[in-house]
DNA sequence: ACCTGAACACCGTTCAAGT
DNA sequence: ACCTGAACACCGTTCAAGT
């Protein structure tokens, strides 16, 4: 587990082969695969180590709205710092990682005071978000390895973006010049933010 | 492109790969490197081939609440209709698909009346919330190819859940009996509202 | 019970050679 | 300009054989 994570850690999520991983290891690949069923369940229970200490280290904040921020924060800064676990997260809705999230987020929204038919849709919406992030996040990271051309290729991004009609795409040519200088975190907090306004309205 | 979609929407995204497609079109492999730089650039123009027809189907609405509507819903049923739409989405944020669902979200924030500073993060927190979602309805969709032995699946995944520790697991274990009766639909319906009352109450 | 590693059945992509 | 298709450099996974 530890040197799997190692490996997507330094050489990214493409860098994961049963090659590397039995060399790194100086194994056979029937080793791995007595311990995992396939390279689908590696990748989730690397996923799920991360992210289970994200979890219960947010554990601790008493106001339900804080709680949501921390934990979700978490997710975010988890994904920063392993951008593969963006991919993973996005992928399957089911694995266990995504089953902790959802457990976090649902007992704030209880805590909230959504009504209890609500609380499933209001739950999942939050995930829903959060797993989008995710896999926006990880593509990016997939595109920059470092945050020296991170700006580069947002920039590039936005020139591209200037360049479209502006009879089909006069909104996306208005933000092209914020893209560049905005902060991925602020973003995410504010949809975050936005949310949890809606559910305290609808409350 | 129209083999590329048939095969996906036929056999799955997995089925999908440069001898099928060939042997589908009776020709080499070098004829589709000429019109296309690689699988991942296929796979984007046939999403964006499908995306553009939603697209342009949802730009009649009048009223911008509605219109986010029929077009988040555009969306969906687009998915649905094509599973492998949705892993493709939530792979990569700045494919021309992206795009075109950026613009028609960002025009309707824009009538909403949001103020110009928020727009650009409303307009992507509604975008985060779908390709979430498009993740994890392709996910699903991945598990169950028939809607016959999706309610069996998500009846296996429910008795999963709430064979859960309760101590540690109170609010999965709560959600795992709607779970199995529960409409992806009006699920993703409920997150826009929640979304739209956030955008709403914060105007 | 757990590991070895060759072998199998695939992939995406390239590129000299053709028309 | 556009196509052919063999060849390259990989994959994940299996499984007889070992300890």
């Amino acid at each position: 587990m530890e040197a799997a994570i190692e490996i997507l850690d330094k050489d990214g999520e493409d860098a994961l082969t049963f090659r590397a991983l039995t060399a790194h290891l100086a194994t056979g690949s029937g080793a791995i695969y007595w311990h995992v069923a396939d390279k689908h369940e590696l990748l989730a229970a690397a996923t799920d180590h991360i992210i289970a200490r994200v979890m219960t280290e947010a554990v601790k904040e008493p106001n339900p709205q804080d709680a949501i921020h921390t934990l979700a924060m978490g997710v975010f800064d988890a994904i920063d710092a392993h951008p593969w676990i963006g991919s993973q997260l996005s992928r399957d809705p089911w694995q266990d990682a995504v089953l902790r999230i959802l457990e976090g987020v649902g007992g704030r929204v209880q805590a909230l005071g959504v009504p209890k038919q609500d609380q499933f849709n209001t739950a999942t919406a939050l995930i829903s978000f959060i797993l989008g992030i995710a896999g926006q996040y990880a593509a990016s990271a997939r595109f920059v390895a470092s945050n020296a051309n991170r700006t580069e290729h947002l920039g590039a991004v936005a020139a591209k973006w200037e360049q479209l009609d502006p009879a089909e795409y006069p909104f996306v040519r208005q933000v092209a010049k914020i893209l560049p200088g905005h902060d991925d975190r602020e973003q995410f907090l504010a949809g975050i933010n936005l949310i949890l306004t809606g559910i305290e309205r609808a409350r």
